[in-house]
DNA sequence: GCCAACGTTGGC
DNA sequence: GCCAACGTTGGC
């Protein structure tokens, strides 16, 4: 296990996809797709490489929280979805040949040992400069080396050397 | 369920 | 390019 590049946080909603739901894939990998947010997908499409590492917040529930660590396994690629009629993130101006939105791939690493709650990330000094803090939309966001490292920390996970 | 924050859209 | 209107997100 290397320690990773760069560190991201990923939110979702658990009901539509937990860390639970990531960790029960067969492979333990997703694709992140159904990002519609540009600010997010230039992370996406542009920064969010292979090996870099992602906290895995649960968003809109009664106590929003850091759960878990995954992986990012494939770099970004045009997200599918948005080509798909059917699918609730269809977008009628994507098309092959300008894809317009992108995903990666992510894989399952392991929970942390307790969620950090987003009141504790706010009562924490090291964090108060998360964007997490100070962006609650982004759904897609970069994690400062300092910030990864607390959250472990404060979730009981040795850092990943 | 409410509401603040904020991103997007569209008229001008 | 501005800005008002509108829609969505997400904490509470």
């Amino acid at each position: 296990m290397t320690r990773p590049r760069r560190y991201w946080l990923f939110k979702s909603e658990p009901s539509c996809f937990s860390f639970e739901d990531l960790k029960n894939r067969p492979d333990g990998t997703e694709h992140w797709d159904g990002v519609r947010n540009y600010q997010a997908r230039n992370l996406l499409r542009d920064e969010i490489k292979p090996g870099d590492g992602v906290l895995f917040y649960h968003s809109s529930i009664p106590e929003p929280a850091v759960v878990g660590i995954a992986r990012v396994v494939r770099e970004g690629y045009p997200d599918g979805s948005a080509l798909d009629p059917a699918s609730d993130h269809f977008d009628p101006r994507a098309s092959r040949e300008n894809p317009v939105w992108y995903m990666v791939d992510v894989r399952y690493e392991r929970p942390l040992a307790r969620p950090v709650t987003l009141a504790e990330m706010k009562m924490h000094p090291e964090l108060s400069e998360m964007l997490l803090l100070k962006r609650s939309r982004l759904s897609v966001q970069s994690v400062t080396r300092e910030e990864w490292e607390c959250i472990l920390r404060l979730g009981g996970v040795e850092t990943i050397a």
